[in-house]
DNA sequence: CTGTTAGCGCCTTCAT
DNA sequence: ATGAAGGCGCTAACAG
């Protein structure tokens, strides 16, 4: 591959007229500039990017890390990044944390050592003190879907009390009393909070939450399923089930299915997650509908105009969930 | 940052003592390693890898190439990818393509450029030509999904032709004999082929294929939703349907839903793609299962071998697909 | 075993 | 407007 040398020496300049001319950083006489980029041309020349970041410091580079690269939900987290990058003209490399805190520190590690122009992280497994620790060495950096209070401004984040709140609504305006909740078990703060908003809206209403209406299982189809069936055993009535996390939700339904509950009919269901995710579904899932391609093209603007100060701040947009009415719920007669 | 003087000093050393213990490259006296061990810890030094990068011509990273980064077909890709590299800390670069032959040469030549040790690639729109014209500039490319005769040995795929014969065969063991095929217009060869194996089996039964019951269509679920409903209203009948791929095959079943057609019952449908991508759906989608998570980690071992010749070639497998028998195909009788 | 030195390819003053 | 020279941080001979 050639070099600037073999460029300079072609077109019969110094290195730095042609330096010059590829980062049209200062004016270059007409003739002599033709000449250099006839001889770019000719030699196919490509700057090093490694000399480049070497003597700059930056990489045109966005290190981003999410839980797995497959799960529909990461899915969209990197489309959304994705869009707002190629404006920029910046590569990703992309890691994923398999929600370890061991694997996520050395992933978030790396991607600083890379010098990667900013950061944009979901990272679940690793303590708010751990995380700010780490962000202390790369500040240009932005954390997806959680909130530290101490780093707020780098922070994108979905209210997710409001959001159980939301959904528990959505549930009492169509006629439910007897909501069941099932959650995910050990996901951080997500879950309580969603639990907690569940509880609000109930308590707004003058409902008294019950404890064995509330369960909270592994975020897998086969929990979802199981405890889904025990919830059908247990003598406690109830007309609607709020539920946690989407894949969850689809076994949820096998186990309503197994036992001839229709829905919506008997049961109403709602989860939370993505409504792309679920559009070819049958039934459609209702949903609070998780923005997160959304909240990711906006941490990507944040991160850029952090590492960038030319570029602006976006605005702070507060993210807040829709119900995306699907065909799972329906009104209590 | 400190660097690698900062660390010599601090140890008392020379940078080359330095660089010897970090890289385990020389033996060194056990105290001044000692010593250097030490200073790097106090100022948790790093390397920098672009000077590392620029004297060795690596990188430690892996180009790929993806349609997109949300569907779950590369995510599955992407993540067969993630497991090999993370065994040879290798980082991932990721592109999309978008199906679009401008985006796609300009990935892949920007991932050349940044001297990826290795490139991974699904490339859809770009010429036999175009692309193996690109990868003179890095030998050290496999191609996925996608047969280039002349680079044979860099490509990783799976017999298309193969694969269709395979579905139609299976449909005709269940007894059905008059079997209509939704296929994905305009995509390559891959659905060319598909038909074509979809041919031969029917051939070599005697049975003349129909055109009335071979529809192309663009690879969506609406476009899908209504050939369905086309074939249903057509006077030919028929007892199964082949659908070239996966999210067609949800507007399929869509719109037999809606016509209160049976599956199977009435009508069986089977479908290429990923088995664990359906695994949740209702009605199970029975498939031609597409092993697109073995072909990515094959694909990387392979492109591992490539760019370190310390590393084993892996065996050439020849992928083929296998029916994963869901719950959308009976026995006709 | 260890230190010195010459690059890797590029950008950036600093003179001219 | 242009060229020379120093340096970014590291590795790899080469001497000792």
């Amino acid at each position: 591959m050639a070099n600037i040398k073999d460029v300079a020496k072609l077109a019969g300049v110094s290195i730095s007229t042609v330096s010059r001319v590829v980062n049209n950083s200062a004016s270059v006489a007409q003739d002599k500039s033709d000449a250099v980029l006839r001889a770019m041309r000719e030699l196919s020349y490509q700057p090093n990017t490694f000399a480049k970041s070497l003597v700059s410091n930056k990489s045109d580079t966005l290190g981003i890390l999410v839980g797995n690269l497959c799960e529909s939900f990461f899915g969209q987290m990197m489309q959304g990044i994705e869009q707002i990058a190629r404006q920029y003209n910046k590569q990703l490399i992309i890691s994923a944390g398999h929600h370890n805190a061991a694997i996520e520190r050395e992933a978030i590690q790396a991607l600083i050592n890379r010098r990667c122009d900013a950061l944009i992280l979901h990272a679940k497994a690793l303590t708010d003190y751990q995380l700010m620790e780490l962000l202390e060495l790369q500040p240009a950096s932005v954390l997806i879907n959680r909130h530290i209070p101490d780093i707020s401004d780098q922070c994108i984040y979905l209210d997710n009390r409001h959001l159980g709140r939301q959904i528990t609504e959505y549930l009492l305006e169509n006629g439910h009393r007897e909501i069941a909740a099932i959650m995910e078990a050990g996901s951080g703060f997500d879950c309580q909070e969603r639990q907690q908003g569940y509880q609000d809206a109930l308590a707004a209403c003058g409902i008294i939450s019950d404890p064995k209406l509330i369960r909270q299982v592994p975020a897998t189809f086969t929990d979802a399923y199981k405890v889904t069936l025990q919830l059908l055993d247990s003598k406690r009535p109830f007309t609607a089930i709020f539920v946690s996390q989407i894949t969850m939700a689809t076994g949820v339904m096998k186990a309503l299915r197994e036992r001839k509950v229709q829905v919506p009919g008997d049961i109403s269901v709602i989860a939370v997650g993505d409504q792309k995710q679920v559009q070819y579904h049958h039934p459609i899932l209702s949903l609070g509908h998780y923005p997160i391609l959304e909240m990711a093209t906006q941490a990507t603007q944040l991160a850029l105009s952090l590492c960038d100060s030319a570029l602006e701040k976006p605005p702070v947009i507060r993210f807040t969930s829709e119900i995306a009415s699907g065909e799972t719920v329906s009104q209590r007669v």
